[in-house]
DNA sequence: ATGCGAATGATAATCGTTCTCATTTGCAAT
DNA sequence: ATTGCAAATGAGAACGATTATCATTCGCAT
């Protein structure tokens, strides 16, 4: 879906390791992606790109609007593609997983606490953690499977 | 207000750089603090600690449920001694004014997101950013004292 | 006062990320 | 198709926050 153009458009001169990157995150099932797990598929995909580049081309996105960086537990920022549509995460703390949502009474309501308090609200990070119950999940407790 | 003995009930041994860094969290104006500053505080108070130290206890009230670590955009955690009413943060993107806030029904409604994806909710983080418009705050564009 | 396991603190190590700098690339003008 | 050059790349060094190591010191029960 992405072309070179979007990258001048951008600002950025087409360059191949950044079309890559676009390209991997456009591709990719897992919406989002560590600096590192996008550096470790674009290997394991045969191409060639450095780590740095990687930081690099990730950080010039996200000042372009392109991409979006969220910084939940654990120390690695995550990636995601932009796609116009603001929303916030929930993630599992056991598995990683994560899902989206968007709720409007929240996001109305951070702004008139903003107000409230004499601020001029600019951005926010909302983030639940929780275990997703889901069958596959290292968080769920196997049930036992009856003996005898 | 704390004692050697809240230590103790803690399960912590009752030492001399614990019971400053408790101490310090307990008396000090801005609540919010990196390790850093309190180790610095501490120094400038005439105590002798070391930075490792004031990470290790940090991390171990944290663990007793004296203290919680929050992560402000900026690196840096900062703690604050538990009051045992939960609240979330609002930040000057200028001046790092920090302001607490708690909206029931923000709360039961990240409840109901988690719950209507099938996760459990363990935890949320939630922090505003914004400009708090002070005074002081450097983002405040001065107005131009009229000339001539 | 003694003894011993836990705690301390100087320092090294770690981890994610950014910086440095020699080499390569994109691309516009020949 | 060449050339020229600023911008981009990538290997590795550097960085900042935090944790680990380990010899020394401390808290506290005897
Ligand atoms: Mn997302
Ligand atoms: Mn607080
Ligand atoms: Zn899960
Ligand atoms: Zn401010």
């Amino acid at each position: 879906m992405h072309q070179p153009k979007h990258l001048q458009n951008a600002g950025l001169k087409s360059t191949l390791p950044r079309l890559k990157v676009l390209e991997l995150l456009e591709n990719v099932e897992d919406r989002h992606l560590t600096a590192e797990a996008i550096y470790r598929k674009l290997l394991e995909a045969g191409e060639e790109i450095g780590l740095a580049t990687v930081y690099r081309a990730l950080t010039q996105f996200e000042a372009a609007g392109l991409v979006t960086r969220h910084h939940f537990e654990g120390g690695q920022a995550v990636f995601e593609l932009e796609r116009g549509l603001h929303h916030d995460h929930i993630v599992c703390v056991h598995c990683g997983r994560v899902e989206e949502f968007y709720d409007k009474v929240i996001e109305k309501r951070q702004q008139s606490i903003a107000e409230k308090h004499g601020y001029t609200l600019r951005d926010h990070n909302m983030t639940l953690y929780g275990e997703c119950n889901g069958p596959d999940c290292p968080g769920q407790k196997k049930k036992g499977t009856a003996v005898g």
